[in-house]
DNA sequence: CCTAATCGTTAGGTATGCCTAAATAATATA
DNA sequence: TATATTATTTAGGCATACCTAACGATTAGG
């Protein structure tokens, strides 16, 4: 797998911590596909920077900026698999794919894609055009009546 | 700046070549943010992938693996750029934050807002759903007709 | 309780992409 | 042509995120 980024740590990090309480090393690991000492490192760091609260062989637990930062992430991954499947993609690809993107979209576009599939998915009947794109995907025609 | 990648050395020589027909060490650099040694290093190891042929002193040239390549990035730049653009964010900026995340977007998700892009640019009209998704970010209001 | 199996950490090493400082090649100027 | 300026490369380091191998702690079974 690609690098990944202490941001994915964190959300793992909640991830676990929202199942059993405590973020343990070998769960973070597996979680992950990375081997334990990695992780190791990797908290160790992370408590340096204030984010989590490790004690060691019992695991870790984010602190509050830890969680805040986790919380923001997971917005921006809901918003972005939202968007995906929308367009067409199944759900579980939209979430690989969103898992990909997440850490690399940022401010006004971030925004901007919020407002977007919210404004879609609060419309007061799914909006016609989407049902229209995902034909013209298959058939690359677009509807006869079309305006 | 961040960390660049193999990809964004590729899409700097390509535009560079461009216009100059050989992109020269200390152009790409200031291109990219870089001190020079960064490229020097960095086109040894782009040339023994065979992506770029490298004469030192001279500068660099796509080879034909490295320039199909770098055709690819750009399209799917241009693809994110203008869907960002759609959305109401301005041109510059959009350029920007596709410069982020092309290199993140891949696959099924890739082709698909392509596919997105394409049937909004291509319709018979400019569609009444988008001015109203910006007016909704502006004003948090839906129009009042809307079906 | 004590040993065995499991889980976690420490130690040491790899790869990547960046840097500064110093040496060398190319180019422009006197 | 000789020298000064500029461009590029080489040499040596730093930081990050990963790994394997070896050691230490914890937990479970006998």
């Amino acid at each position: 797998m690609r690098k990944l980024t202490k941001e994915e740590y964190i959300e793992t990090i909640h991830v676990l911590q929202k199942e059993n309480g405590r973020a343990k090393t070998g769960h973070i690991a597996e979680h992950m596909g990375v081997r334990p000492p990695s992780v190791t490192q990797m908290l160790a760091k992370l408590q340096g920077e204030g984010l989590v609260e490790y004690e060691p062989y019992l695991g870790a637990r984010l602190t509050p900026a830890g969680a805040k930062i986790a919380r923001e992430l997971m917005a921006r991954h809901r918003v972005i698999a939202n968007f995906l499947v929308i367009l067409g993609i199944d759900r579980e690809a939209a979430e690989k794919d969103a898992c990909a993107m997440e850490h690399h979209m940022t401010g006004e576009s971030a925004v901007r894609l919020k407002k977007f599939v919210e404004f879609i998915q609060t419309a007061p009947r799914d909006p016609q055009w989407v049902g229209k794109f995902l034909k013209y995907c298959e058939t690359g025609e677009r509807e006869c009546g079309e305006k």
